[in-house]
DNA sequence: CGCAGGCCCTGGTAGC
DNA sequence: TGCTACCAGGGCCTGC
């Protein structure tokens, strides 16, 4: 459910909050909660006790803080996870499973995560990326995103378009909410050949994927209950401008006709049927 | 190498 | 009421 924007609305939170503090203690209260960290949680809080955060920064939906040791914290928030700012001593959320204390014993960070699909590790920081995120592409808000690469290799791929842009190591930020909302504004079926795309047609969609991001990063992110929050807890407000996702049934915006979910790779995908009609030689 | 599919995980809800 | 089945889905891993 984290996609780019709700992503950047934590690390912006995150950086107001904890940048140029100095970590006083770790507890680590659910072994996976820590991922592919050489040490495991014992190791991950060691490294991290006396050192200062000098920045909060973000690739696709990882964030990482790079500390004054040179390494940096990395984290995920996969499906469910959370990244709280709070007072010490607040009851531990059900599902919290690292806190982080300062040694200015002001506000905790907190990582709570129902369905341990997120993770934190500390690798070392790396320029300009720490090495275990260093295969996720630019983000299309990225200023140095390379439209022309993208569209180039988008129709290199022999997949369904949805595939591709879910494709982090392609294009990164873009989810299941965003790329339906993309492609159901430039009329595109999920499983369109990405090969078959004119380079207009390319354009159109980064151009649309971009415009979806942005706008759901203007309202704060995109939250359908309690799950996504920025670090005070509070939802955006994005899926009410939501077009196609999560709308099965509903009427489409554009046409009136009842928007369809399909099983896609394991979830769900929703198109407008008459705006988005199916390929005669699908790829899925 | 490129691509497809399985799996990880918990809570809410629909259906019987 | 209480059980089961299903759904939410990002990314790592494996196998073809």
């Amino acid at each position: 459910m984290p996609e780019l924007p709700e992503v950047e609305v934590v690390r912006q939170g995150v950086d107001r909050w904890v940048t140029g503090r100095t970590v006083a203690e770790v507890e680590v209260r659910h072994p996976r909660a820590i991922r592919r960290h050489a040490g495991g949680a014992e190791d991950f809080a060691a490294v991290l006790v006396g050192r200062t955060v000098t920045a909060v920064r973000r690739r696709g939906k990882y964030l990482w803080l790079p500390l004054d040791s040179g390494d940096a914290l990395v984290g995920h928030l996969g499906m469910s996870g959370q990244l709280l700012v709070v007072s010490p001593g607040t009851p531990a959320e059900t599902h919290l499973r690292a806190r982080f204390a300062f040694a200015d014993g002001g506000q905790e960070l907190r990582f709570v995560d129902q369905r341990t699909f997120g993770g934190l590790a500390v690798d070392p920081a790396g320029a300009p990326l720490p090495s275990s995120i260093r295969h996720i592409a630019r983000d299309p808000l990225d200023p140095e995103f390379d439209d022309d690469a993208f569209v180039a290799a988008l129709r290199r791929r022999r997949t369904g378009v949805k595939r591709a842009l879910l494709d982090q190591t392609l294009v990164s930020g873009v989810g299941n909410i965003y790329a339906d909302e993309a492609l159901w504004r430039v009329r595109l079926h999920w499983a369109r050949p990405s090969e078959s795309l004119t380079r207009p047609a390319a354009r159109a969609l980064l151009a649309a994927v971009r415009e979806v991001l942005g706008s759901a990063l203007a309202a704060g992110g995109t939250s359908f209950d309690s799950l996504y929050v920025n670090v005070n807890g509070e939802s955006g407000y994005f899926d009410r401008s939501l077009a196609a996702y999560g709308q099965g049934d509903r009427p489409c915006p554009r046409c009136g006709t009842p928007i369809r979910r399909e099983p896609f790779m394991n979830r769900s995908s929703y198109r407008c049927p008459r705006c988005q009609p199916g390929p005669r030689r699908p790829r899925r």
